[in-house]
DNA sequence: CGAGGGGAATGTAGATTCCCCTCGGTGCCCTACT
């Protein structure tokens, strides 16, 4: 009764405040579980309506709904989105660093008074304390995260504040959380339910093939052949789309490259003056650039309809990345192509942004210096002198090990059975160690995506941890005849059971593929298998549970 | 890890080869200066 009284008042609340006559099962059942005070984790892709879930849900709701949002002009485009609707029960304000101290007041005053209803804020002005006890006093109804992946992609080196976010929401005294992503692979899911503390949330999958796509990856002996082939695809193909390189050099030499051969070709990369970012990214959208060659940092939030093709001129650091690039190709469901072209080379790159090992020495002063008492980060950062984005990352190393517990107003402090400060550091090099290890092996499993023979839809969904018998048809394997539909004849081991290896530990199946299978492994990342070698030596013993 | 630039070595004139060094993605924020 109460699930039809709640789906009728979402319905409701669509069609009234945003015009949408429809909503999706998965968008109800994720609204549902929130407006039952339930989690809940969103995996759609971009343009599926994942804004959706958290603004008709916080329609309903009393108080107003925190947006934690990654990208200042992301939150400018979805504040635009909601205030262009002119209806005033939708209102939404921001604050950041681009809104003057006057400007941040006000907005907070229109939330307290009920005349706005949404915050847009990043997880870097909610640490401050200040900001933070601000907020609370909003008694926010509703927390959504959005692009919630950037948790685990991130979070680990290079927006630290991402890892604490579990913290700040607990700081804000605890509503229902909703995680937003287009991407979230087994791992990366786990990890953002864990990070953010999320208490068995509901969650909310659509299938990831999109039978629109056609898949291609060709190995490039050199560079002279990687070039060649690109232009063999600008020949055949309709723009517009987005050719993505490694570097922002490579995004500009590229471009003129392009462009000196008759192409009309514009560059995007984040070391580009954020006036002429914005108006590539506009013309982009407008389709006034028909290439775009671009770095990772053109993307995120991108939804337009009728791109054509995405090229990859190196191998990405990570399935999770190609999939959310190529994602971005054909929404509107007409044909795309999706290309990449790789060399064995471009896989060192990838292993440089992987990073180093954390300073032992560093990481004992911290675990020593928490041993004075209950501290701030702050304090922490005088006495051990490391600037922010350093102490963020070791205490979070050290919070995974048991050596700092975070209270409820953001105070550090050492756990009754907590290692020794010494230890404390060895065991935070051995997690980073972990960490490392699986990052390793998610490029490892792209350039064997890159590589295979087989269907690229079965091993991409076995990656995600989906599992797809029959062949995809839409891949270049498939066109040339070299993938094969998996036997009917049960698997081994059934699809996301336990396993344990003898060296590599625990591990889940993921998925199979003609005659291999996908396995993470806890400690060692992911690997694959020849089920014919692990049934014939026993590799893998089934655990329960 | 590997590409690419700069400079030295080679061995006798301008070019080739080699070695060493540096750089390489994603974006909040704040502060000091125009």
């Amino acid at each position: 009764m109460m699930f039809l009284f709640r789906s009728l008042r979402l319905r409701r609340a669509a069609r009234d405040h945003f015009g949408w006559n429809r909503l999706r099962p998965a968008q109800l059942d994720a609204m549902r579980a929130l407006l039952r005070g339930r989690d809940a984790v969103v995996v759609l892709p971009t343009g599926g309506g994942k804004s959706a879930v958290y603004q008709v849900t916080a329609s309903l709701l009393k108080g107003p709904t925190v947006v934690i949002s990654p990208l200042l002009a992301l939150q400018q485009d979805q504040i635009a989105n909601l205030n262009d609707r002119g209806n005033p029960a939708l209102r939404a304000v921001r604050i950041s660093s681009v809104e003057t101290p006057a400007k941040q007041a006000a907005a907070l005053q229109e939330l307290r008074a009920g005349t706005a209803r949404f915050l847009f804020i990043t997880p870097e002005q909610l640490s401050s304390p200040e900001r933070m006890a601000e907020v609370k006093a909003l008694r926010p109804a509703l927390v959504a995260v959005d692009e919630a992946h950037c948790i685990s992609s991130w979070g680990h080196d290079f927006r630290p504040d991402y890892l604490t976010i579990g913290h700040l929401i607990r700081g804000l005294g605890r509503p229902p959380v909703v995680a937003l992503t287009a991407t979230a692979s087994p791992p990366m899911r786990e990890d953002i339910i864990a990070r953010l503390q999320l208490r068995k949330p509901k969650v909310v999958l659509t299938g990831l093939d999109r039978p629109n796509l056609f898949l291609e990856s060709t190995h490039c002996p050199s560079e002279d052949y990687r070039w060649r082939r690109l232009l063999k695809l600008l020949e055949e193909a309709t723009p517009p789309g987005i050719v993505y390189v490694p570097t922002r050099r490579a995004a500009e030499e590229l471009t003129q490259r392009l462009n000196e051969a008759g192409y009309e070709a514009t560059a995007y990369h984040g070391g580009m003056a954020a006036g002429v970012r914005t108006r590539a990214h506009e013309a982009f959208l407008a389709d006034r650039v028909p290439i775009m060659v671009a770095t990772s940092a053109f993307g995120m939030g991108i939804d337009k309809p009728n791109i054509r093709f995405v090229v990859h001129m190196a191998l990405p650091d990570s399935p999770d990345s190609y999939l959310q690039e190529i994602g971005r190709a054909g929404r509107d469901g007409e044909p795309a192509h999706a290309l990449l072209l790789h060399r064995a080379e471009d896989v060192a790159l990838q292993r440089f942004f992987n990073g180093g090992a954390p300073d032992l020495a560093e990481l004992r002063t911290v675990a020593a210096a928490l041993h004075s008492g209950p501290v701030t980060k702050t304090a922490l950062a005088k006495t051990t002198g490391y600037n922010a984005r350093k102490l963020a990352a070791h205490l979070s190393l050290l919070e995974q090990v048991g050596a700092v517990a975070t209270g409820a107003k953001g105070e550090l402090s050492v756990p009754r059975f907590a290692p020794l400060p010494d230890q404390a550091a060895r065991d935070a090099i051995a997690e980073h160690g972990r960490y490392q290890a699986g990052q390793r092996s998610r490029t490892d499993m792209m350039r064997r995506f890159a590589e295979m023979r087989g269907c690229r839809v079965q091993a991409l969904l076995g990656y995600f941890g989906e599992q797809l018998n029959d062949v995809c048809g839409h891949c270049d394997s498939c066109h040339e005849g070299t993938s094969e539909a998996l036997p009917d004849d049960g698997l081994p081991y059934p699809l996301h059971s336990t396993v344990r290896h003898a060296d590599w530990g625990k591990g889940m199946v993921l998925g199979y593929e003609k005659d291999r299978m996908t396995v993470l492994f806890d400690q060692v990342g992911y690997k694959t298998l020849a089920v014919a070698v692990v049934t014939a030596q026993n590799l893998l013993v089934l655990e329960r549970g």
